[in-house]
DNA sequence: GCGGATCAC
DNA sequence: TATGGTGATCCGC
């Protein structure tokens, strides 16, 4: 296909793209991008590393050759077949998608380069970058406009930009100011993951919620001018801001604005001294949304660090992520939680630009004409075809804008009993304030312990009276927490997890609130389970495996997730099942109208055209676009859509947790009620079920039978007002969506037998209104909830990395903390006398 | 299982 | 003069 001069040419492109150029927009003071090509070819050619390139070229390409080999292999119809399988998929993830977070990512804007100018204001106007003559961590965007850029040798640099200034790195400086960020960052959601030193994600979903009810003067900061930094701002930056960005708060950006202009106080003030009227004419008040929150966000960043962050928000990581670059530097964007959003800025983005899809990707999904996330979904069969499993869900998932939806954070082993005790007063503390804001009492604190070998044990203790307290509860979980301490004396207990949950409320109280609480449709089963007095216990499953274990069978996002923090807090995982809307959904009609679009642009693609149903799967041929709508609308007010679901078989993996009803229905007979452990709460009984890691997966799989993944899970006997909001209607589709606790929730669902999730018991009736009014009478009977707090291990701010790569430092410390490392090394180049230096150390 | 390839920072 | 270091995962062998 390509002649050799062409390839030529590519290779020569990718390895300007390399070194950065490609994308170069120079400026006036800097080169142009053929200038800055030009040089960059002069140094590299003939060396010793751009041979190791054109060889490494090569075998990509050979790679590419191989594999459109394969395809020219495909007949239509394994193409058609992978089609039907691929749709099915899709619409699995259709199903779950997730729009009820709110996530955000935030980057750093040149975070070394930025660090090193604020302490040296001679630097500030000047080229500079932080890094050696061998390679250059980051510049500042002076220097971009030379085409210095991160990743390139500071030698190529200097020749492109003769007055730059390398600066070394210095680390501990850097880890300064991000502790200082990253502080700001805990306010709006302790449980943010930070990436590196420089990049952290955070979940505000509950932030937001909070700070719906907040007085104008929590939301007030003050300004502190006298900045030098503010000033000397590089006017580029003024342009660069979206209009949108302007619109919501321009004092924070616009020179101009009267906040920055203000005279300058000799005294700086902060949130803490907002009682002083005279600096309210430079203070500036924040809204309750999600963009706002993230105007505050990055002012207070600014205001702490003089240096400029930017951001990102959207309903999952994958999207903040390509979000925060978007206005950057000093810029945000949002994609709104709709799915039309989410679609339309997928549309034309090219895959590239998405985190997990690098050079080499990106060349092989090119040869097939795939360089958008649309043309990444028209040629979804034919990339189930010639990639692995793991890849073309990842690239579906990626053609769906879809991603993670929670974010995990690292463990650190917790020993000290001290610090245990103190975790659990937190957990208490965190628990006692969900009570109050539901209003409810109870008398069975349960403490759950999970340790390093992934062993979880639960402690339960039922008191005469109900409790609500922090201190309350604490004195309970205090109790159980030191017994099993000293069962392990003199062995310090090693904990990973720790949960404390709350249950047996009276039933008045439940009644009370369960309307007006989630509560209530989250736990039909306990509800169930609850007339005869019993709490239900669950087990979260798939999280709790190992990376490696899970490598083969999760979802990409699970791996991507796992890969970038392998670990997870139960509370947030297994709490939702989130609603899933059937027949009547939204997703069948998206579906339809993606296909319908498909169907409009597949015809330039090379691409067979198969329409296949998305309901009844079967393939549609030789049909109008309008006789194929009405085929799928037919299909959707047809039984066949239950068909369709329990005819999906397939071991999908979704990554929130929040599977689909097709998984339900996999479970079928095999899922009775065994894997709930029904706890019997006599008073002053204590409770013990422990689960190994064995018995742990095999709890997973009794909910997904056919993977162990787990990713049913239990709507459990948890709460989570993170995650519940949302579901706040009673509907049959969501006990669809519920219905993993079903046996027989496949028969539910096509009428033949509708069982009521909540009394658990057969309706004679195919009557869905018939049916739905008698699971509402069941709802207010519902007498038991549980409330539960979990946490994970805080991560350790501590790293003992010397390299220059702060992501190697968090890998290293969370392999570390996990106790899964098996293998730990620092090693040395080369030197011309071949004297080596490599150390290899050996953990476990 | 191991090592090379890929990716990220 | 000179094109990093580190860790994780995937995949083929």
């Amino acid at each position: 296909m390509n002649n050799t001069k062409e390839k030529k040419k590519e290779c020569h492109d990718d390895l300007l793209l390399r070194v950065g150029l490609n994308d170069n927009k120079a400026g006036m003071e800097g080169l142009d991008k053929e200038k800055i090509n030009k040089i960059i070819m002069e140094a590299t050619k003939g060396s010793r590393f751009y041979g190791n390139e054109l060889k490494k070229e090569k075998q990509v390409n050979q790679r590419i050759k191989n594999m459109m080999q394969q395809k020219a292999e495909i007949t239509i119809q394994q193409l058609r077949k992978a089609q039907l399988q691929v749709d099915r998929f899709v619409m699995e993830l259709e199903q779950s998608r997730d729009l009820n977070n709110t996530i955000v990512h935030i980057d750093m804007d040149a975070f070394y380069a930025a660090v090193e100018m604020r302490d040296d204001p001679e630097l500030k106007s000047k080229p500079i970058a932080v890094g050696s003559m061998s390679m250059l961590s980051t510049s500042n965007y002076h220097a971009r406009r030379f085409g210095v850029r991160a990743a390139m040798p500071g030698f190529i640099a200097k020749r492109l930009c003769p007055q730059l200034i390398i600066v070394p790195p210095n680390f501990d400086k850097y880890r300064a100011v991000s502790k200082e960020v990253k502080e700001i960052l805990a306010e709006y959601d302790p449980n943010f993951m930070a990436m590196s030193l420089d990049e952290a994600y955070l979940n505000i979903t509950k932030h937001l919620r909070e700070r719906q009810n907040w007085p104008e003067e929590k939301r007030r900061y003050f300004i502190k001018t006298g900045n030098s930094a503010e000033n000397e701002k590089p006017r580029e930056e003024d342009h660069i801001l979206s209009e949108h960005e302007l619109s919501v708060s321009p004092l924070l950006f616009e020179d101009s604005s009267p906040g920055l202009q203000a005279p300058e106080i000799p005294f700086q003030v902060n949130s803490e001294e907002q009682n002083n009227p005279l600096k309210l004419q430079h203070s500036v008040v924040f809204g309750t949304s999600a963009e706002e929150v993230v105007k505050e966000i990055r002012f207070r960043i600014e205001q702490k660090t003089t240096l400029t962050a930017s951001a990102g928000i959207a309903p999952n990581t994958m999207l903040a992520k390509v979000c925060s670059d978007k206005n950057k530097p000093n810029g945000q964007y949002q994609i709104l939680p709709n799915r039309q959003a989410v679609m339309d800025f997928i549309k034309d983005l090219p895959i590239r630009k998405i985190s997990g899809i690098g050079k080499v990707t990106e060349k092989m999904l090119k040869a097939l004409g795939v360089i958008t996330c649309t043309e990444l979904y028209q040629q979804r069969a034919l990339l189930s075809l010639l990639f692995s499993e793991t890849s073309w869900h990842y690239f579906l998932h990626i053609s769906l804008g879809l991603g993670s939806t929670h974010l995990e954070r690292t463990f650190s082993e917790i020993s000290k009993a001290e610090e245990q005790y103190s975790l659990c007063q937190e957990l208490c503390s965190e628990l006692a304030q969900d009570l109050h804001k539901e209003g409810l009492k109870g008398r069975t604190v349960t403490i759950k312990l999970k340790n390093v070998n992934f062993e979880v044990k639960t402690r339960a203790s039922t008191v005469s009276s109900v409790v609500s307290t922090a201190q309350e509860i604490f004195a309970i979980a205090k109790e159980l927490l030191r017994t099993e301490i000293e069962a392990d004396f003199p062995h310090p207990l090693r904990l990973r997890l720790m949960g404390v949950r709350i249950s047996s409320f009276p039933s008045e109280e439940d009644k009370k609130h369960q309307q007006k609480s989630i509560i209530g449709f989250l736990q039909t089963k306990k509800q169930a389970l609850a007339a005869t007095g019993c709490t239900l216990e669950t087990t979260d499953q798939d999280q709790c495996k190992k990376p490696l274990e899970m490598s083969q069978k999760k979802s990409f996002f699970d791996k991507k997730r796992s890969e970038m923090k392998w670990s997870h807090e139960d509370s947030f995982t297994c709490e939702t099942v989130k609603k899933h809307d059937l027949h009547i959904s939204p997703p069948f009609q998206v579906l339809k109208k993606m296909m319908h679009e498909n169907m409009g642009t597949s015809g330039k693609s090379d691409n067979c055209q198969i329409f296949t149903c998305p309901v009844c799967f079967r393939e549609q041929e030789s049909v109008s676009l309008e006789a194929f709508n009405r085929h799928v609308d037919a299909c959707l007010g047809g039984p066949s859509v239950s068909e369709a679901h329990a005819s999906s078989r397939d071991v999908y993996k979704e990554e929130n947790g929040h599977h689909s009803l097709s998984l339900c229905e996999k479970q079928d007979s095999e899922t009775p009620q065994k894997h709930t452990e029904i706890t019997s709460v006599d008073s002053e009984d204590l409770v013990e079920t422990i689960d190994n890691t064995s018995k742990v997966e095999s709890q997973g799989a009794l909910q997904s039978p056919r993977s162990r993944e787990g990713c049913c899970r239990l709507p459990s006997a948890s709460f989570d007002s993170q995650h519940c909001h949302q579901n706040s209607s009673v509907s049959l589709e969501r006990e669809d969506g519920g219905s993993s606790l079903q046996p027989s929730s496949h028969e539910m669902i096509t009428g033949q037998a509708l069982v009521c999730p909540v009394c658990n018991l057969e309706q004679k009736t195919s009557d869905l209104s018939l049916f739905n009014t008698h699971v509402d009478v069941c709802l207010n009977k519902g007498i038991i909830q549980e409330m539960r707090k979990d946490t994970v291990n805080q991560p350790k701010e501590s790293s003992t990395s010397t390299g220059n790569s702060d992501k190697a430092q968090k890998t290293t410390t969370r392999a570390k903390r996990t106790g899964q490392i098996t293998k730990y090394s620092r090693s040395k180049k080369i030197k011309p006398n071949n004297s080596r230096s490599t150390l290899d150390l050996f953990f476990q």
